[in-house]
This record gives C-alpha cells, structure tokens and sequence, in this order.
DNA sequence: TAGATTGTTAATCGATTAACAATC
DNA sequence: TAGATTGTTAATCGATTAACAATC
C-alpha cells in the first residue's frame, strides 16, 4: 500500500538492494528472504522489510521474496527500467575514466555526449564518443534532451557549468568537482569525491 | 569539552567543512560565522555549531571562527595535519584517473603504490608511479607501512583483493568496485559508485 | 498442520532544530 | 554598553529496531 513520499534515504538504499539481487541472480538464486538480503547489504532484516514495504507487498509470508519480481519493482521505482542518457562535462582524467566506464549500461546509462573547453581534446574521439566543444553544450544538450549529466571540471569551473546545465534540459548532476554547488529547485546534485571521503576515514586510523 | 565519541555523521562532515573553509580563505577572509558556513555547505547554523563543540570551544561569542584556527583544528581532528601514502590496487580507467588525479596531494593524501595484475600494463609507468605486479602487492604494502588503499578493480576480484589487503597494514579502504566488501573488524571500508549515484537520482525524475 | 517469513505497529534510539544564557 | 554569535540544553523530529499477528 502506497503512503507517503518515502524519505530519501530510503530511495538511496534501493540502489544497494539492486546491486546485492544482481548478484544474487548471477547465483542462480530464484528467491531470498529480508534476512539474506540483510546480510548481503549489512542492513538489518526489518528495515530492509520496511523499506521495501514502502513501495508494495512484493514479498510472501513463509517464502521471502521471489528475485527477479522484486529486481523489476526496484527498478520501475527507480526508474531505471528504461535507458537514460547522459551527458559528461569536463574531458580531464575523471571524465575520460567515466567515459571509458563499462559499468553504466547494464544498470541504465549510456554516454551519450561529451564536452571539454581544450582546443587539444575537442574533435577527438573515445571509443565512439566524440568530444565537442563546450561553447555549444547548453543547445545540443538540449535537443538530446538530456536529463543526467557528470560533471568533471575543476572545481572553480563548476557553478559556471552548472549555472550553463540550468539552461538545458538536465535535471540530475552528479559532481565530481570537491566543491558544493548551487542549482534551482527541482535540481538533484549528488557528490563524488574521492579525497572526502578518504578524509573521514583517516579519523578512525 | 570532549565527550564520548562523536558520532560517524558528524565526522563524515568534517571534510565537508574543510572544503568550505578552504575556497573562505581562498577569498581572503580571515574570520566566519556558524551562519556563514552552513550556507556554504547547505546545512543549518545550529548542527554547525552541534558538531564542532564536539571537539572543543573553536568559536569566539560576538566573533564566530578563525578560519585558519578551525581549519587547523579539524585537519587535527580528521588527521590530515599529516601525509598519507596511499595504494591502488586495479589500473585500468578509474585507477589511472585516480593516479593522476591532482586532488589528492593538498588534501592529505599521496599516492605512493600502484598494481594490476595485467602483464602490458606491470612495468609501466603513470608520471612517476610504476605499476607492479600483484602478486607482491601483500609484501610491498606492508613494507611500506601504508595504511589507506583505494580498490578499482572489477567486482568479481574486489573481495579477493579485498582479503589479500587484510594481511597487509591497510585499514581503511576506498571501493570502487560495485559491491561490498567483508572485511575484519578496525578495517574501514567507503564506496564510491558512480551508477549507484545516478540511480539514486532517476527516482526524482 | 507446522515452520517460515512477511508487513506493520509500537518502542527505542539518535539526529536535528529551536531557543537562550553566556560572553566576546 | 549594545550587538553579535557561540556553546549547550531542551524539544522535536525522523529513522531504526523489536515484536508479533497474518499468512503462505
């Protein structure tokens, strides 16, 4: 039974459940219980049944929940039972490694368009992606009606790219650039850096 | 006044707050405010103050924070007042980025051991760093005392990888590989995914 | 039927926010 | 002194865990 918008947090550990039924499969698997899917994500039975509650009463008393039906429902709540394009901004070794990155297209991304500011990289290709010049970006990510992009430039080109992306059609920024930026309601921005996070951990050492 | 220990959101945040405080001094200001700070990094001015009186009186009534006091006093904290050596273990895309990447050294951190176990790529060599064979990895981990290792190899090696590295002196480990690790009890462990990110974000679309 | 496991409610735990005395 | 802002306490909010009736 549907309620509320569920929080967040919980919408960020669907993607960990995913990954964990994925796997599961890859076993041979046909069916796991809250308490397996538990130990495999290191989250405790109950709040993976309540999470996943949230969405629909995907499981069976007494058998657990059947793997494939449950990666389908996932997925349609995510969203991700569809292909999404992407765009990479920033062609420096972060986005030539995204660009490279096999890992996208199995779990729904496929690069699509690619942009740097260097006279050296625009017009050269990797693999099949051609990298263009960042001046057109706002126009061709709109006419590809791009929704996602990852951003790769240094941080003090950031907020510049992001203010540009505001213009296009994207509505989903995955920052690698170690800085926060700011973006209009309605504008998801998730952080990846690597330097911060390596940073929390020094305190334990 | 210390007090028990401070919870692992609060020191997740602590990075966070460095970045902040850092482009502050950028801008040539000398002193800042719980107020100030939060709006930078997008949180409220209270928990600003909640999490840095963990540690101590940083502040000053009436004033609000040195800068370069409070961020001397969190490098302390999070013990990045110091270098670390790091190791990366799988050279392909997301391990050279990760090599070359320019971010690391001013944060704390200095990539000092590289290795894969494909024979074109042991012997060569990224800028300075050599790429080694694997199969020393345990001996020359150990040898050279280091202590943070980041994972970039692909999912089905990572926790092989992951229990050679529990015999070496690594204690806290950066994956990249899409699934999760087991490791002892004192090993620290934080992911970076790049697809899990997006899926997070498509729900919102 | 007996055993297993869900979905859900209530209890607990922890984190965030609001408010304000202390004080620079 | 008056204004500003900290550090801290109390109140609120939200998330996790425990427990169990429902049911496959």
């Amino acid at each position: 039974m549907k309620k509320t918008n569920p929080p967040d947090i919980i919408i960020g550990r669907l993607p960990l459940y995913l990954r964990a039924l994925h796997r599961m499969a890859d076993t041979g698997s046909l069916v796991t219980s809250s308490q397996e899917l538990g130990e495999w994500v290191g989250i405790s039975a109950a709040q993976i049944r309540k999470d996943i509650s949230q969405f629909g009463e995907f499981g069976k008393q007494g058998t657990g929940y059947n793997i494939q039906f449950l990666t389908e429902k996932i997925r349609e709540i995510l969203k991700i039972d569809r292909v999404w394009d992407v765009a990479i901004i920033g062609m420096g070794d972060i986005g030539h490694g995204l660009a490279r990155y096999q890992g996208f297209l199995d779990r729904g991304f496929r690069v699509r368009l690619a942009f740097d500011n260097s006279p050296e990289k625009i017009g050269t290709k990797i693999g099949d992606l051609l990298i263009q010049d960042i001046a057109g970006m706002v126009e061709k990510i709109n006419s590809a009606k791009i929704k996602i992009a990852m951003v790769a430039v240094p941080a003090n080109h950031a907020q510049e790219v992001a203010d540009d992306l505001a213009k296009t059609s994207v509505r989903a920024i995955l920052n690698y650039a170690p800085i926060r930026i700011n973006v209009s309601e309605g504008v998801h921005v998730q952080y990846i850096d690597p330097a911060t996070h390596l940073q929390w951990m020094t305190y334990y050492l």
